[in-house]
DNA sequence: AGTATTTTGGCCGAAACTCGAACAAACTCG
DNA sequence: CGAGTTTGTTCGAGTTTCGGCCAAAATACT
């Protein structure tokens, strides 16, 4: 039941039938392949005929291809539709504060290829680095021509649309145009998004997502900052100003521990993993406000460190990951409340030590949830091996050759 | 950018191009009447040839009807199109504790009588009772024949698609099937929704709804509770167990007051009727659960006669309602934070007092929130002279008749 | 071995829709 | 009164779905 915006909306014409129907048919012969025309005829509900006719149009886009014979009980063997992945291919790049990740990968996620680089602070130097190191990845891989675009996965606000930053704290960014920069350094296409955005469009475009059944729900990516990615009926929200999901600041507390961001008791002043940190070391997180905290002269220590300690059985480190599970869980809590998913991803380095928080998060989202349907709110751990950042990155890319054509 | 669900799609057939371009002539008439065909044409960037077609499809449907002729500089006078909205009815009920309201209505919103009368407290006995009420209205204003459906709006949990009430607290209802009790009894299509829910409707579907450049917008509801209504690309969030936007019980304190619901800290156990008028009366908020208050041995003293007492000068008033302003800014960021919404609407008695709080109000969000475009997110005050939640029951019954088409 | 049955994939006319051009109607201006 | 302009309608052309039909391919049965 939606309302038609009437500035905004979008007249079908004689073509739009078709376009509609070619891209259903694609987006079920990849969930279902392989498939035979005649199984894509019956999901359907319309007849061979038709399907006839998209199938061949999808093959001349180079979208699909016929594979093997099946096997049938009775009557004429299917020739099976198989969907062309490894045809086209994307860069995806995760920039985070200390290091940056660049993936090459099919339009289904799979790499095809991984580097890894420290990050170089200054924008424009950074733009020229990462020209340089695209094309040497392409070319190495001889996919020059077979690169669609470049996805770019970014800690902060982005306007999508101009692929504008707007505010990067932990880069230390404002107002940067990185999308035109990268665009006119590469002559590529180049799609730029939140974090916590872009992993949400990891689970919701790509093969080996786990939202194919979900259509609304929500990612928590709890890493140095708390950021969530929305997603209703198919759709990521991104707000009026690209702001929505900024969860982060949301009160647990008004007069909670200081938050980076000038307030008290953000729901990522009790989750962050400077926090975690910060609360193993004994440091008061009431009064003072966190801050990355460095062992003797050694390395920073990180919540993966605190974590592999816990798992050796540090007690003082399972009662500080302990405690970051009962905050993360009423957090969690106020997001289930407020948009009711289908279900919740969490990402992020704290999730390692899932086996030793989930029922603590569970027991404390169960406080201060409503309903006993909301408190069972099915939860899937987006581990870091799958590197979510990296593939919403991809996903960026891949996300318009299979959405729904805009109508009505 | 929607990702189509490959277990819930819709195939388009033949007509479905016209069905969608139909219905965007429909609400195009709606927004801009009285239109010209050839102006409608243009709007829709199509040929007069396809609008005269469709136009004449609406006329056939009773949907508009056409009107005076136009004035134009040169040429031959436009003949203006009409919605025909006095044709469609609705009954629109809004149950709340103490009494209910019924409305006679038509598509639009105009309502052709009203009634108010003593809520009875069991569900059975109140399905006799408003059917009677029903048929009556109905037969007074020679009706029968032209009500298309009962919208109903009630304080709680409600499953829209079964009209089934889950849980309704301040009337005391557990999985109460009100909808099909009442079809059954009225012999109507009855449509039920919560109330904050039923407004945001009201806002997107009713002419004089102040929603129709917003297409991601929210409304929240102050009352005995807090309940947002949330609207996504013109389409209302309900939730995947039609509990979303159950802001009320997010905490501003994890050591806050205790609220209703068992926890401490929630939202509404700042800014609910209750709570206000508590604080009002010097309760300590935060050791027991707020109780409605009586003074000496007269009636039940209200919020409306609180602001009232403010509005004459009473200090302890004033300080009293915008405590509760404060509180209504500090929570609103959490709102527009999560969702970063077009525009805000607020409703309910508190918002007779919004020329005293509404400076403490936007401090008190921008405190919280974190860009300056989020701090500055337009407010709009839903009066309770216009009854939201009287109108947003009538507009369950008439969205379908405007709503975009389903498909892909 | 030969025939019937079943299933797949494709072809063709009918029905439905948009689109462009052409046209009558209605009105203003000189 | 004729030229020019705008509105609303009509008609043929180009697309698209839909139902019926048919050939191809494979199994089951006699």
């Amino acid at each position: 039941m939606r309302r038609i915006n009437p500035h905004d909306f979008h007249v079908a014409t004689r073509s739009t039938s078709r376009d509609i129907n070619r891209r259903i048919a694609l987006n079920l012969i990849r969930e279902h392949q392989p498939i035979s025309r005649a199984d894509l005829a019956r999901r359907m509900r319309v007849t061979r005929s038709i399907i006839s006719v998209l199938v061949s149009e999808l093959i001349a886009d180079g979208l699909i291809c016929e594979g093997a014979t099946g096997e049938a009980a009775r009557g004429r063997k299917p020739t099976f539709l198989h969907l062309m992945t490894g045809d086209k291919l994307c860069v995806a790049l995760d920039v985070r504060l200390s290091r940056t990740y660049m993936m090459l990968s099919d339009f289904s996620g799979r790499q095809s290829s991984l580097e890894e680089f420290s990050t170089i602070a200054d924008p424009s130097t950074l733009v020229t680095d990462l020209a340089h190191r695209i094309r040497r990845m392409l070319e190495s891989h001889s996919a020059t021509w077979r690169c669609e675009g470049i996805g770019v996965s970014v800690p902060g606000m982005v306007d999508h649309r101009t692929g504008h930053i707007m505010n990067a704290p932990t880069l230390g960014w404002k107002q940067v145009d990185l999308g035109s920069a990268l665009s006119k350094a590469t002559g590529l296409p180049v799609h730029i998004e939140n974090a916590a955005k872009a992993c949400v469009l990891a689970q919701m475009w790509l093969s080996g997502g786990r939202a194919s059944t979900a259509n609304s729900f929500v990612h928590v990516s709890v890493s140095d900052g708390v950021g969530v990615g929305i997603v209703f009926n198919g759709e990521l929200v991104r707000g009026h100003d690209n702001t929505a999901g900024e969860f982060g600041h949301v009160p647990l507390n008004l007069e909670g521990p200081k938050c980076m961001c000038g307030a008290r008791g953000c729901w990522e002043a009790y989750v962050s993993n400077i926090a975690t940190v910060s609360r193993y070391f004994g440091r008061d997180l009431s009064k003072v406000a966190p801050k990355p905290m460095v062992e003797a002269n050694g390395p920073a220590f990180t919540v993966d460190d605190l974590v592999a300690r816990a798992h050796s059985g540090d007690g003082k480190a399972i009662s500080a990951v302990n405690t970051t599970g009962r905050y993360l869980g009423l957090g969690l809590a106020t997001v289930i409340n407020a948009l009711n998913p289908d279900c919740v991803f969490i990402g992020g380095e704290i999730t390692t030590a899932w086996d030793l928080i989930e029922s603590t998060v569970r027991s404390s989202l169960a406080e201060r949830t409503l309903t006993e349907s909301a408190a069972s709110t099915p939860i899937h751990i987006a581990a870091a091996v799958e590197r979510p950042r990296l593939r919403g990155a991809a996903a960026l890319v891949a996300a318009p050759t299979f959405a729904a054509p805009r109508v009505a």
